[in-house]
DNA sequence: CTTGACCTTGACGCTGCGTCAACCTCTACC
DNA sequence: GGTAGAGGTTGACGCAGCGTCAAGGTCAAG
């Protein structure tokens, strides 16, 4: 008993492209093929389709079940494999659920999007290449032992300080308060000591700092949490002043 | 102030490939772009590619983050959108678990795969083209009115008449009854009453009724429920002589 | 001999880049 | 001014699993 492709691809509720394509891959080569070049199909054939089939309903890739029909994988084995993998997935999509809930809640509050969400403090793993290129690899580690050393306490502490010295700044600029205003280089100079803090105790030069300041301007997620690109450059002149100032 | 592709890539966590793809599909084209050929980005670009690398990170596929840039669609209705096919992908997943574990289940209970797991009775659908093909549209449609007539009790009563005969067949090839013994017969005459009552109470023809033997022969779900290919050979002879005595 | 229905072998398309390959360019050091 | 090294460019393949033309043989029926 033999049967065309067509024939086969009914019987077993697929396509007949499927069937050559699962022909080029070697998973199921066709028990004869006609001087015409036409695939047929026999018992055999159309029962090792019927696993196949079923395999793929359960989710698992060709290679798998090219595996488990070649007897080097066992059926368990391979499923056991499969559920670990569809498991990930599930967590995955499930954190991604979560993340686009409250997103879209916070859009619903009126929030702009990217302003904190981004940045979060000071995401201090981002920037390794950066710190790593500008001051080197020693700098960064350094830093980043600092930081974990910390704790969940110190590092909620250290962004509350970051927070005060934002909102004064923010203050300053929104009153119109000049960037030398000794106001202005009061909260500046709490800048520069938790800039301090953040290198591990050791005082940043005036080029590192005034680099600081460039970054801010240059990077919107700086920028963004100074109240907008015209926040950053006021942030990075009255730090020019400061470094001007004190660190000349 | 610009940046060079590397120095994006650095600030924003990506890579120089990624911001060339997103230039080749329109997504972030460069600020401007130097005699050398070398991209350069601002700080307008920079914030364009963190919205990007946000979405993103929600899950969001490139063309449907660039209709969200181009200002046609609202941040919070694609989410929306994404949402809900977030959450068709989780029950996707959640379902496959489900069969996935069952199926280990059975495998550990000694079970081998492919038995009653694909026919379950005489799944109804599965073999609309072939009856299609083989006997008529007008006589599968007959056979699906009577079918969902019959309603789920009259569906398992008509199901519990097979596996009676079923039954009644395995034991009689398992104690080596010639398939023209008056006791096979009798179970085959029931058998061609169940077939019968399935054609919507018309009485098969001789040729329609070997080729269901045929069929169950070739038919790797029918042969499986008869016991194997062996098993399907013996009830299509069986049916063969049932035929030639009764139906000639 | 002409329809159709069915068969064949390519080959592109889709998603989002990773990953060579082959070949300029710019900077820094000798 | 040569050379090394880091960084830039444009192709183009690869991955998963087929869907979907395209162009052209084959076969049974009328």
């Amino acid at each position: 008993m033999q049967w065309s492709i067509q024939q086969i691809a009914r019987l077993s509720g697929t396509t007949s492209r499927t069937l050559r394509h699962y022909d080029d891959l070697g998973l199921l080569p066709p028990t004869s093929i006609g001087a015409n070049g036409y695939r047929y199909y026999d018992e055999a054939a159309l029962t090792r389709l019927q696993r196949i089939l079923l395999l793929r309903e359960l989710g698992l890739g060709l290679p798998a079940i090219a595996e488990v029909l070649a007897g080097q994988t066992d059926d368990a084995a391979a499923l056991e494999a499969h559920l670990r993998w569809l498991e990930q997935e599930r967590d995955r999509v499930d954190r991604q659920i979560a993340s686009v809930t409250t997103t879209i809640l916070k859009l619903e509050g009126g929030e702009q999007l990217m302003a904190e969400e981004m940045l979060d403090g000071f995401d201090h793993t981002v920037y390794k290449d950066e710190v790593e290129q500008r001051w080197g690899a020693e700098a960064y580690a350094t830093s980043d032992r600092w930081w974990r050393g910390l704790g969940a306490d110190g590092q909620a502490a250290f962004r509350a300080e970051a927070a005060a010295i934002e909102a004064g700044l923010r203050d300053a600029r929104a009153s119109g308060t000049p960037v030398d205003d000794p106001a202005v280089q009061g909260l500046i100079a709490r800048h520069y000591a938790w800039v301090r803090a953040g290198w591990g105790g050791s005082a940043p030069s005036a080029e590192a700092y005034l680099g600081l300041g460039d970054m801010y301007v240059a990077d919107p997620r700086f920028a963004q949490n100074y109240g907008g690109l015209d926040g950053a450059e006021y942030v990075r002149d009255a730090m020019r002043v400061y470094a001007a100032a004190e660190l000349g």
